[in-house]
DNA sequence: CATATTTCAGCCGAACTGATATCT
DNA sequence: CAGATATCAGTTTGGCTGAAATAT
């Protein structure tokens, strides 16, 4: 295979452009071996974290936006891993929860995104993981923090 | 603004995925003010480091599809970056070169690249940063590896 | 009336597929 | 004729915008 010019592989953004659109890649692809997408799994993540959401409280924790929540619920509700009910102090929430089904599933869905993992850190050494990934982290949270929420006006 | 569920950030294929769109995003950003995208600066910087290519080659180097190489050169054709010239050896070919005008943009863009890292990677010392930057560099050349040639058959 | 939540319809950019004209 | 190159047309996908329906 031809090189990539060391002009762009010197600049640690096309790194990790090209390395996050390969990871979303293979996760992606296991994903699928289930029916489902990354933000299935988010969801249900989220669920199993922190509770019972409103969808767009969802949509504002996990950075998608409300108008595409829908789907990914409906989704989750037709598989029956997520019961909707409305919210009766509230009539216009739909409160979303997980079900024993939906935190069955998360499980398997981890083991997929772990074994991508394991594919893609092939390289690296367990410390280097480790180092990689707090790294990873702390970008993360300082690069969430500076975009602010991301719920629509 | 809502926490981000541990399940998920203690994945590195998750961080990965959303840093990686975060760092594109930036880098879309300031590349876009100067009407450019990240496949023109991905061209310049390939002619720029391996000499006059083909297409082919050009798409081949840079795992875009040929089919798209098209306009991104006719784009920087249009611009005055690169000149296209039939090969007389194989005239099937259109051999790409670059520039003076394409070398002097390519350098501003490396700059507004460079000014996108500053702020993405801010919450990490000098070091980190260094060795953030070989480790996603060992992950990718492994992940380009695996994934072999991406020009069609 | 002003605002908030959910939902739907449609747009846009990126990436891929299929087909064609040209050339080796 | 088989194969390669460049190009164009069309599809798909993800993420977004706008607006409607319902409720506060």
């Amino acid at each position: 295979m031809p090189e990539t010019p060391p002009t762009l592989t010197a600049l640690t953004p096309y790194l990790l452009s090209r390395v996050g659109k390969n990871a979303r890649g293979r996760v992606a692809a296991r994903l699928a071996g289930r029916d489902l997408r990354m933000w299935h799994m988010a969801v249900l993540a989220a669920l199993a974290d922190f509770g019972p959401h409103a969808q767009r409280e969802l949509a504002g924790r996990l950075s998608i936006d409300p108008s595409d929540m829908t789907k990914v619920v409906d989704d989750l509700a037709a598989l029956g891993h997520v019961e909707r009910t409305r919210d009766p102090r509230d009539r216009r929430r739909l409160t979303v929860a997980l079900n024993p089904a939906g935190a069955r599933e998360l499980a398997r869905l981890t083991d997929e995104v772990l074994a991508a993992q394991d594919e893609l850190l092939a390289p690296l050494t367990g410390q280097e993981r480790e180092r990689l990934h707090t790294l990873l982290d702390k970008v993360f949270r300082h690069a969430e923090a500076a975009e602010g929420d991301r719920g629509r006006p």
